[in-house]
DNA sequence: TATTTAAGCGCC
DNA sequence: AAAGGGCGCTTAAATA
């Protein structure tokens, strides 16, 4: 059953809708909350415009929904998939389901004044519906990504909600021990101060400013150094007195800046960090993170700080060599599957003889997928290319058709976006017009196998968000074993101590049903390292 | 002064 | 001869 969430001059009104679209029976209630209360039993699945503004008002209070269809995601999705190309929704001019999500609820209702007018979402989801109907034999698949997509902005939510256990007091002891006191506002804190001394004595530069990159390249090449660049993997090459004490300083500014006691201030209330995920916020599928919190750029450095409360565990689920997996099983390729069945692809590639070592089959197949094709990478990819004809040529016949100007299609149905056409300047230059098409080549070869990781990886976690809810049914979120944070191939759930191995397990089990959901019961298996640890940290 | 761009670095 | 994908954030520099 779907059950369509409409804006009502008074709270909501819940319209039946059947397959199609049609409407049936209506029900008015005060907020959506209110009617999530009164028809979450009934198992339906919820229509609305926008899961990032409708579902924290759920969550707050107290409730949450198994299901939903997130129109707007859905819009993104069928707007550009090569399977509904012909649709009237794909031909249609961009209207406000193509906007950006809404900021969140509970920003103050003045935000929403600005908002233009809800289109209505029982037109969308017929236009949805039928441009689905109309994809033929990859309508089934559309219908999975549309699900998974949706559950993953359920999930986002829910994690936001929840939150993931930050203990604020280790990590102002770790900022303490390596930068020392938190400074006053302006000032460096000591350790870095230090450093920073340091580095202006051994170029002999008193005024220097380190975290000015042009300064400090004049400062070093005036000292003799040799670099074209302040990267830190550049000068870690060289020698000299500067560079040790250079390096240090880098580092500890990084923590400073991006997760010292700033962040901290900003981003960890209570004992919980919220992350801002925005699912389908990269055009490949994969999620992107917003606000100052940098959700998916958490550094190892600080992940000690993420602890499980007292009584509880986090159990982390990382998948394994994901990428080269999913190649393996979109290209059905059965040499590239074997390689992996025994755990570790890369070995497995050593042991099938098409290279000589671990290190070899990594860069190689790294090499295949982002496009590389200098240096040693360029020279082992012949190998792979004997070796596994079928893998290669999917990611091949990828970079062609970008090369070509075309799109290309992830295992689910989401498609690349067309390229830009060249500047006029620039169709001139026949090297600049070769040097964008490979650039599009590389990009699409990528498409297809980051694109449908991100598929994978959306699956596992709503197949894993069901079984968890599935298993604390009528107890609250926080209360049971519940997602708590998600990294493209990474979920974390905390538990009570007493379900974490049954945890550990349900993750497990979610990501082979995940293989066989996208690829049927191909032979390739999604294993994943699971940890049942204190702090995040600890795994692996 | 306010906003945009670039460099650098973190994550996958 | 060379040719490495996707992000977000902070600071400094450049531009309006």
């Amino acid at each position: 059953m779907h059950l369509l969430v409409r804006a009502a001059e008074r709270g909501v009104r819940i319209v039946a809708l059947d397959a199609a679209g049609r409407e049936g029976g209506a029900s008015d209630h005060a907020d959506l909350a209110d009617a999530v209360r009164t028809w979450e039993a009934e198992a339906p699945r919820w229509v609305w415009d926008d899961t990032a503004r409708r579902y924290p008002a759920v969550l707050a209070a107290g409730l949450r929904v198994a299901r939903c269809v997130d129109l707007r995601l859905s819009r993104a999705i069928l707007r550009s998939s090569a399977h509904t190309r012909t649709s009237e929704l794909a031909a249609s001019p961009a209207d406000a389901w193509d906007s950006p999500r809404a900021e969140s609820a509970g920003d103050g209702a003045a935000l929403f004044d600005v908002l233009p007018p809800d289109p209505d979402p029982g037109e969308e989801f017929r236009r949805q519906r039928a441009a689905v109907a109309a994809a033929g034999e990859a309508a089934p698949r559309l219908e999975l990504l549309l699900a998974a997509e949706s559950a993953g902005a359920l999930a986002a939510a829910e994690m936001r909600h929840t939150g993931l256990p930050w203990r604020a007091d280790l990590h102002r002891a770790l900022l303490a021990a390596a930068l020392g006191e938190r400074p006053a506002p302006g000032e460096r804190p000591r350790r870095m101060a230090e450093h920073a001394g340091a580095v202006r004595r051994a170029l002999d530069a008193p005024d220097l400013n380190p975290d000015s990159p042009p300064e400090l390249l004049r400062a070093l090449t005036r000292a003799g150094v040799d670099a074209r660049s302040t990267r830190s993997s550049e000068l870690r090459r060289l020698t000299h007195p500067v560079i040790a004490p250079l390096l240090e300083y880098k580092g500890l500014a990084r923590l400073f800046s991006a997760n010292g006691w700033h962040w901290l201030d900003q981003n960890v209330r209570d004992g919980r960090f919220r992350p801002d995920f925005v699912p389908g916020g990269v055009v490949t599928g994969r999620w992107a993170s917003a606000g100052g919190g940098g959700a998916l750029q958490l550094p190892r450095a600080v992940r000690s700080a993420v602890v499980a409360d007292p009584g509880w565990k986090l159990v982390v689920a990382d998948a394994a060599q994901l990428e080269p997996r999913v190649l393996a099983a979109l290209a059905d390729d059965a040499a590239m599957t074997r390689a992996g069945a025994s755990g570790d692809l890369y070995a497995g590639i050593v042991a099938s003889g098409a290279v000589d070592s671990r290190e070899h089959a990594k860069v190689a197949m790294l090499a295949a997928m982002y496009g590389a094709t200098s240096g040693k990478a360029g020279r082992l990819l012949p190998r792979l290319s004997r070796a596994f004809p079928r893998a290669m040529a999917v990611v091949e016949d990828a970079a062609r058709a970008g090369e070509r100007g075309e799109t290309v299609t992830t295992r689910l149905g989401r498609s690349s976006p067309p390229g830009d056409a060249p500047a006029y300047d620039e169709t001139a230059d026949q090297d600049r017009v070769r040097a964008r098409a490979r650039a599009r080549g590389r990009f699409t070869r990528n498409f297809v196998v980051q694109g449908t990781a991100a598929e994978w990886a959306l699956s596992w976690m709503a197949i894993a968000r069901t079984r968890l809810h599935e298993t604390a049914s009528g107890v609250p979120l926080a209360e049971a074993a519940h997602l708590v944070f998600f990294v493209h191939d990474e979920l974390v759930v905390h538990a009570p101590e007493h379900a974490a191995t049954a945890a550990a397990d349900l993750l497990r089990r979610s990501a082979a049903e995940a293989g066989k959901l996208l690829f049927g019961a191909a032979p390739s298996d999604f294993p994943v390292a699971v940890a049942v640890v204190d702090a995040y940290s600890d795994a692996k």
